[in-house]
RNA sequence: GUCGGCGUGGCGGAAUGGCAGACGCGCCAGCCUUAGGAGCUGGUGCCCGAAAGGGCGUGGAGGUUCAAAUCCUCUCGCCGACACCA
C-alpha cells in the first residue's frame, strides 16, 4: 500500500486517540438526568480490578458500549457507567505476595491500568459517575443499607461454623478450602470453627423472590431455572412423632409426601438434631456418639463423594407414628441434613429411593403403601416413587396417591397432628468476613447496652491505614459506646463483598450524593436496568442477592421498581487453550494487545464476529486478519470508491452486477436486519449482515453503478450501522465526507419497507417436497397462476412424469409444492 | 444421579418448519506487482460425471408433515449447573 500514494490509508493508530479525545472534550458519555428524551439504562457487570482486564472482560464490555452507541444514535438519554468491585480477597493475597504493598494500594493501580485500557478501546463511558467501592464515600452507604437491613429486622447474629487455617490464624472462603486442608499449607488441615455470625433473612423473601422470577420474562431462561432452584420452595407437611416413652416428647418431621406416611417404618435424626442425645439409650449411647462424632468431623471436611454408601447408628429408640399407631425406631444418619426441614425424617423406604437403600442396607422392614397401576409388588426391588393408589392406609386407602394430597393435610391438622408447611432449600445469606479489606460492619458492642449500630451520622466506619486484622488492632476496635459512652468494642468483620455489589447500579444515578446512599428520584428516574450484560458465573448469587435488595429498598419506600434488571444477557466465556483466560493462567490476552495489534475498532468487532454472544469462545488471532479486511474495504469503498472500480474485472463484475435497485433493497434490508440483531446483541450475526451489505457495494460498483445519490445514501447507511462497533473508523471516515460529528449528532437510519421489498420474488417449486425449479414471478401472484406457472416449467413436468399434482401446496408468495 | 444446553463443511459458525452451509477463516487456481504475509477475480459439503446433470447429506434410529438442522420419541456423545433438600 505504501507504494500507492493515491490512496488515503486507514491507520487505527492515528486516528482512534484522535477521537477518544474529541469523544470526551465533547462530553458524548455523558447522561444528562435533566434530558427530555426517554432514558435507557445499559449496564455492564462492573469488574474486579485484578489488573488483568482481557479480552473476556471486553467482549462484555464492546456489547454495552455498541449497544449504548446506538441507543443514543435511537434518541435515547444513555446511562452507561462504570465502577469498581474493589474490596475482596485477591487484594488481601496480593498484598501479602508482596509484602508491604498495601491492598488499597494494589487495587487503585490496577484501576487506573484498566480504566487507560477501557478507553484505549473506545469505550464510552460516564466517568464522572465511577463508583469504587472501597472508597469511604461508597462504602460509607454500604454500611448504612446494613443498618437499614438491621432496623426492618433482616440482619441478625447467630453462630456458624467458618473454615480456619489454625497456621494463619484466619478464616477461608470455601474456595480456598482444596480436600480440606488449607490452600496455602496443603499438610494442614482446615479447622471448623463456630464464630458469632451476621446474617440477612433473604429466605424472608424466598416467595417473592421465586415468583417474581415470572414477570422477568426477558431473562434466559436457563437463569430464572437456576434461581428457581436455587431458592428451591417445596410444599409438604410438618408432622409431629412422640417418642415413646417419653412424656411431651415430639420429633417434628417434614415430609413432601404425606400420602406415604402410612408406609414409615422407621425413622431418622441428622447427627446434630437437638434430640439425639434425649432419644438414644444408655445401651446405644456410645455408639450413638461416636458416629455423632464422626459425621460432624466428615462434613467439616469434606463432602467428597456423595455417591458414598449410607451410614448411621439406631438409638434404641422410638417414636410413635400418629396416624397409625405404630412404634418406629429412631435412628441417626448423616443423609439427614440439619439444615433443611426440621433436621428429622420419616423414612418410608418403599417410595423413597435414600429411604430404601438405608432399609436395605441396615434390614428394616419396608412397607408398600402407594400401589402402581399394574397393582402391588410384593417385593419391592427399587423404590416407588410416583403416584399410585393408596393401600395399607387405614381410612384412604383406595384413594389415589395424587389426590389424597389435600385431604390428608385436613385431616392431619382436624387431629391436631400435623399442618401444611413450606420448606426452601435457600439459606440466610452470610455476610461476616473475618477479613481487612471490606467494609467494617458498622456495628458496636456494648457491655451495658449489648449490641449498638453506629450512628448513620458517624458513618462511615473507617478502615484503619494498617493493613493487618481489624481484631489485632485495638487502637481501631476499641470505642465508645454511641449510647451510654462506656468503653465498647468494634465489630471487627467486614461485610461480604457481594453486599457491594448488591446496590452499586442505584449509586450510579446520584454518586456523588452525600446525604443519601442514592437520591430516590433519580433512582426511579434511570431504574430498572433497561439492559444488564455479564458472565454467566453471577447467574445465582449477585442477580438474586441484587433483587433481594431492591425489594427491600421498595418496601422501604425508596425504591418504586420491585425487580432491578429488565432485560438480562449472559455473554459466554473467552477461553484459551480450553481454559477461562486470566492473567494468573497464563493464558490472557491483554486489551493492550489487542487494539495494539490493529487497533481498537477491529479488535471490537473482532470481538463480536467471533461466535455467538451467549456461547464460549476459543480464542485464536485467525480470523483478525478478516476483520482488518473488512475495515479496510468500508475505507475505500467509502473514501477511495475509485480504486474499487479500478479493480474491478469487468467480465467477471457483469455476471453479478449489482443495479441501483438491488442497491436500495440491501440497503434497506441491511438497517432491518443490523438493527434488530444489535437490539438482540446478535452482534455475530450483525457483523455478517454488514460484510453483506459491503459485499454488495462493491458488486454494485464493480458492476458499473453511478456514484450517485444512491451511492451516497449507501454510504451514509453503512457508516451509521457500523458506527457502534468501530466508531473511531466511521467517525473518521465521517468527517472526511465533510459531515458533521456522527455520534453526536447523526440519528439511526430508519428501515423503508418499500425499498427492501422485492419487486419480484422467487418461487420455489418442489415436487413431492423436492426442490425441481425456481421461477421469476410477481409478488402476491394467485394459487392458481402460480401453479399454471410452475406447471409450465419443463423439469416440474418430468417431476410428474407425464401424470398431473394430485395436490398444490400453496405458501406465501415464495414456495409451491406439487405432490405427485 | 437430577435439571438444563449443545452436536451442521478442513475451522468459527448462518438458517420465522419452506433453496442447508449466510458471513468469515483456511485452502486451490488465476490476475496485478520495482518477489509483499497487501489488493483483485474465480472456485471450495460429499459421491458419480468432461459438462449438463444426478445422487447423498445437519451425531445415530424411528415418527409427525406436502415439506424437518428446526417439532415428537428413543439412543449415543460433549458441555454446564445443582448435588442425599425428605
Amino acid at each position: 500500500m505504501a507504494s500507492r500514494p493515491r490512496r488515503s490509508q486507514y491507520i487505527p493508530q492515528e486516528i482512534e486517540p484522535k477521537w477518544q479525545k474529541i469523544w470526551a472534550d465533547r462530553g458524548v458519555m455523558k447522561a444528562n438526568d435533566a434530558s427530555p428524551k426517554p432514558k435507557y439504562y445499559d449496564l455492564v457487570m462492573y469488574p474486579y480490578p485484578s489488573g488483568d482486564l482481557t479480552v473476556g472482560h471486553a467482549r462484555n464490555y464492546v456489547m454495552g458500549d455498541a449497544l449504548a452507541r446506538m441507543k443514543r444514535m435511537q434518541g435515547f438519554e444513555v446511562l452507561h457507567p462504570f465502577g469498581w468491585d474493589a474490596f475482596g480477597l485477591p487484594a488481601e493475597n496480593a498484598a501479602m505476595k508482596r509484602g508491604g504493598l498495601h491492598p488499597a494500594e494494589w487495587t487503585r493501580n490496577n484501576i487506573a491500568k484498566g480504566k487507560r485500557e477501557l478507553k484505549m478501546m473506545g469505550m464510552l463511558y460516564d466517568w464522572d459517575r465511577e463508583v469504587t467501592v472501597c472508597e469511604p464515600d461508597y462504602y460509607r452507604w454500604t454500611q448504612w443499607l446494613f443498618l437499614l437491613m438491621y432496623e426492618r429486622g433482616l440482619a441478625y447474629r447467630a453462630m456458624a461454623p467458618v473454615n480456619w487455617c489454625p497456621v494463619d490464624k484466619s478464616v477461608l472462603a470455601n474456595e480456598q478450602v482444596i480436600n480440606g486442608r488449607c490452600w496455602r499449607h496443603p499438610d494442614v488441615e482446615v479447622e471448623k470453627r463456630d464464630l458469632e455470625q451476621w446474617f440477612l433473612k433473604i429466605t424472608d423473601y424466598a416467595d417473592r423472590l421465586l415468583d417474581d422470577l415470572q414477570k422477568l420474562d426477558k431473562w434466559p431462561a436457563k437463569v430464572r431455572v437456576m434461581q428457581t432452584n436455587w431458592i428451591g420452595r417445596s410444599t409438604g407437611a410438618e408432622v409431629d412423632f412422640p417418642v415413646d416413652g417419653m412424656q411431651g416428647e415430639v420429633v417434628k418431621i417434614y415430609t413432601t409426601r404425606p400420602d406415604t406416611l402410612w408406609g414409615a417404618t422407621f425413622m431418622v435424626l441428622a447427627p446434630e438434631h437437638p434430640l439425639v442425645e434425649k432419644v438414644t439409650t444408655d445401651k446405644h449411647r456410645a455408639r450413638v456418639r461416636e458416629y455423632v462424632e464422626k459425621a460432624r468431623k466428615e462434613t467439616e471436611i469434606e463432602r467428597l463423594s456423595t455417591e458414598r454408601e449410607k451410614t448411621g447408628v439406631a438409638t434404641g429408640g422410638f417414636a410413635i407414628n400418629p396416624v397409625n399407631g405404630e412404634k418406629i425406631p429412631i435412628w441417626v444418619a448423616d443423609y439427614v441434613l440439619v439444615t433443611y426441614g426440621t433436621g428429622a425424617i420419616m423414612a418410608v423406604p418403599a417410595h423413597d429411593e435414600r429411604d430404601f437403600e438405608f432399609a436395605r442396607k441396615y434390614d428394616l422392614p419396608i412397607r408398600e403403601v402407594i400401589a402402581p397401576p399394574a397393582g402391588p409388588h410384593g417385593a419391592l426391588r427399587e423404590a416407588y416413587l410416583d403416584a399410585g393408589v393408596m393401600v395399607n392406609s387405614g381410612q384412604f386407602s383406595g384413594l389415589e396417591s395424587a389426590v389424597a394430597f389435600d385431604r390428608i393435610v385436613e385431616w392431619l391438622e382436624s387431629q391436631g397432628i400435623g399442618k401444611r408447611a413450606v420448606k426452601y432449600r435457600l439459606r440466610d445469606w452470610l455476610i461476616s468476613r473475618q477479613r481487612y479489606w471490606g467494609a467494617p460492619i458498622p456495628i458496636v458492642y456494648c457491655p451495658k447496652h449489648g449490641i449498638v449500630p453506629v450512628p448513620v451520622a458517624d458513618l462511615p466506619v473507617e478502615l484503619p491505614a494498617e493493613y493487618r486484622p481489624l481484631s489485632e488492632q485495638p487502637d481501631w476496635f476499641q470505642t465508645k459506646c454511641p449510647i451510654g459512652g462506656e468503653d465498647a468494642r468494634r465489630e471487627t468483620d467486614t461485610l461480604d463483598t457481594f453486599i457491594d455489589s448488591s446496590w452499586y447500579f442505584l449509586r450510579y444515578a446520584s454518586p456523588h450524593d452525600e446525604t443519601q446512599a442514592f437520591d430516590p428520584e433519580l433512582a426511579n428516574h434511570w431504574m430498572p436496568v433497561d439492559q444488564y450484560t455479564g458472565g454467566i458465573e453471577h447467574a445465582i448469587l449477585h442477580l438474586l442477592y441484587s433483587r433481594f435488595f431492591v425489594k427491600v429498598l421498595h418496601d422501604a419506600g425508596l425504591v418504586k421498581p420491585t425487580e432491578p434488571f429488565v432485560r438480562l444477557f449472559n455473554q459466554g466465556m473467552v477461553k484459551r487453550f480450553g481454559q477461562v483466560m486470566s492473567k494468573s493462567a497464563g493464558n490472557g490476552v491483554s486489551i493492550d494487545e489487542l487494539a495494539g495489534a490493529q487497533g481498537a475498532d477491529a479488535g471490537r468487532i473482532y470481538e463480536m464476529f467471533i461466535g455467538p454472544p451467549e456461547e464460549d469462545v476459543e480464542w485464536s488471532d485467525a480470523g483478525l486478519n478478516g476483520v482488518v479486511k473488512f475495515l479496510q474495504r468500508v475505507w475505500r469503498l467509502v473514501l477511495e470508491p475509485d480504486s474499487i472500480v479500478a479493480d474491478g474485472d469487468g467480465a467477471a463484475a457483469a455476471t453479478r452486477a449489482v443495479d441501483a435497485v438491488a442497491l436500495r433493497r440491501k440497503v434497506a434490508q441491511s438497517v432491518g436486519r443490523v438493527t434488530e440483531h444489535y437490539d438482540e446483541l446478535r452482534f455475530n450475526t450483525a457483523v455478517a449482515f454488514l460484510m453483506e451489505l459491503a459485499n454488495t457495494m462493491q458488486d454494485y460498483l464493480q458492476g458499473g453503478g453511478a456514484r450517485d445519490l444512491e451511492w451516497d445514501g449507501a454510504v451514509r447507511v453503512l457508516l451509521k450501522l457500523l458506527n457502534p462497533l468501530a466508531p473511531h473508523a466511521c467517525e473518521e471516515m465521517w468527517a472526511r465526507l465533510g459531515e458533521e460529528g456522527l455520534l453526536a449528532d447523526a440519528s439511526w437510519p430508519t428501515f423503508d419497507a418499500a425499498a427492501a421489498a422485492e419487486p419480484l420474488v422467487t418461487l420455489v417449486v418442489q415436487v413431492g417436497g423436492k426442490l425441481r425449479d425456481r421461477l421469476e414471478v410477481k409478488v402476491g401472484l394467485s394459487e392458481a397462476a402460480a401453479t399454471e406457472a410452475a406447471l409450465a416449467s419443463d423439469k416440474v413436468k418430468n417431476a410428474l412424469s407425464g401424470r398431473g399434482p394430485s395436490k398444490v401446496i400453496y405458501v406465501q408468495d415464495r414456495l409451491i409444492n406439487l405432490v405427485p
